[in-house]
DNA sequence: TTTTAATTGCGAATGGTTTGCATTTGCATC
DNA sequence: GATGCAAATGCAAACCATTCGCAATTAAAA
C-alpha cells in the first residue's frame, strides 16, 4: 500500500511533509524525539516547520500508525511506528535503540494481580531498560 | 526515626517545608503531583512557594526517598514515598490511587530476554493500569 | 479547472519547571 | 544561648517543549 493510499485510509491527506516524517521513522530502529526528527527532515526541506512535526506525528497518533513513548527521566516524547503485538520493548538507555518484544512476558499474569487488588485492569506498561550492544562497547 | 533525623541522615536540613511535604506524601495512598501537593499545603502555609515543592521533591529524590512516576498521557510527573522491593504499581487511572506490587512479575525473565539479544540490562519498568474499586462504582 | 476544507509556516502564547538573587533559617561551633 | 556560615526559601524572571491563531498554501473532490 502506497503511503498517500495509507493516509487516505486514516481520514489524512497524503502531503509531502507527512511522508518524509513517515519514512524517516519506517527507516530507522531508534526511537526518535520530534526534535531529532525535525533536524533530520529540515536539512531536506528548509522550510519544513517543527509545528508541523509536531501536527504530524500527533495526527498519527491519533489513527494509530505511530506511537510516543516517554522514556525514564526525560521530559520529551519518543515516537515510532506503531507495531501490533509489539508493546513491549528493550530499549538502549544509550542511543535509544528498540527492539520491539514479540510476546508480554506477564502472560496475564497482570489480570490476576488486578483481580486480587480489586482492579479492573485497562493496560498495562512494560519496558525494558539496557544497553544495546554497540554502546556496551562504547 | 523521627523526620528530622532522617534528613539529616541524607545530608538533608530540616526544615518545615520538607516535613510538610514528607508528611503529606506519607499520608497518602495516591500518587501527587506537584501542584496538588502544592495547593494542598499552601493552605496551612500561605506562604509556601510552589519552588520550594520542586526543589524538595528533587533533593528527596536524588537521595532516594521519594520516586517520580510518568503517567501515560501526562506531562506532569507524580511523586510518592520511595518503597524498597516495589517497584511495580497497580496505579488507578482515574484518582492516582496506587497499590504497590511487593514482588516483581517478571521474575527474572528480562534478564533473559535482554540476553537474546545482546543488552545488558540497566532496569525495567512495569506499571499497571485499571480502576480502582471506587472509581468502578462511580 | 474550480472549489473547499485541510494543512502548513510563522510567530506568539502557554504552562510546567528551573533559575538568580536577596533574604531567611538550620545547625555546627563557640 | 549567641554567632557564623552554608543551605534553603520566596519571589519573579527565564526557560523550553509544546500548542495555538491566523493567513497563505495545497490536496483532492466536484
Amino acid at each position: 500500500m502506497s503511503l498517500t493510499k495509507l493516509f487516505q485510509a486514516n481520514g489524512l491527506k497524503s502531503t509531502p511533509a507527512r511522508k518524509k516524517v513517515y519514512e524517516a521513522l519506517s527507516k530507522t530502529q531508534y526511537l526518535l524525539s520530534v526534535d531529532e526528527l525535525y533536524l533530520q527532515l529540515v536539512t531536506v526541506d528548509p522550510k519544513l516547520s517543527i509545528s508541523t512535526v509536531y501536527r504530524t506525528l500527533e495526527s498519527f497518533r491519533q489513527v494509530g500508525l505511530v506511537e510516543a513513548n516517554q522514556l525514564p527521566g526525560e521530559a520529551v516524547l519518543y515516537y515510532e511506528l506503531s507495531h501490533e503485538d509489539h508493546a513491549h520493548h528493550l530499549i538502549c538507555s544509550n542511543c535509544h535503540k528498540v527492539i520491539h518484544l514479540d510476546e508480554c512476558p506477564l502472560h496475564g499474569y497482570d489480570e490476576l494481580i488486578a483481580k486480587t487488588h480489586h482492579f479492573t485492569i485497562q493496560h498495562h506498561q512494560l519496558d525494558i531498560y539496557g544497553l544495546c550492544e554497540s554502546c556496551q562497547s562504547a
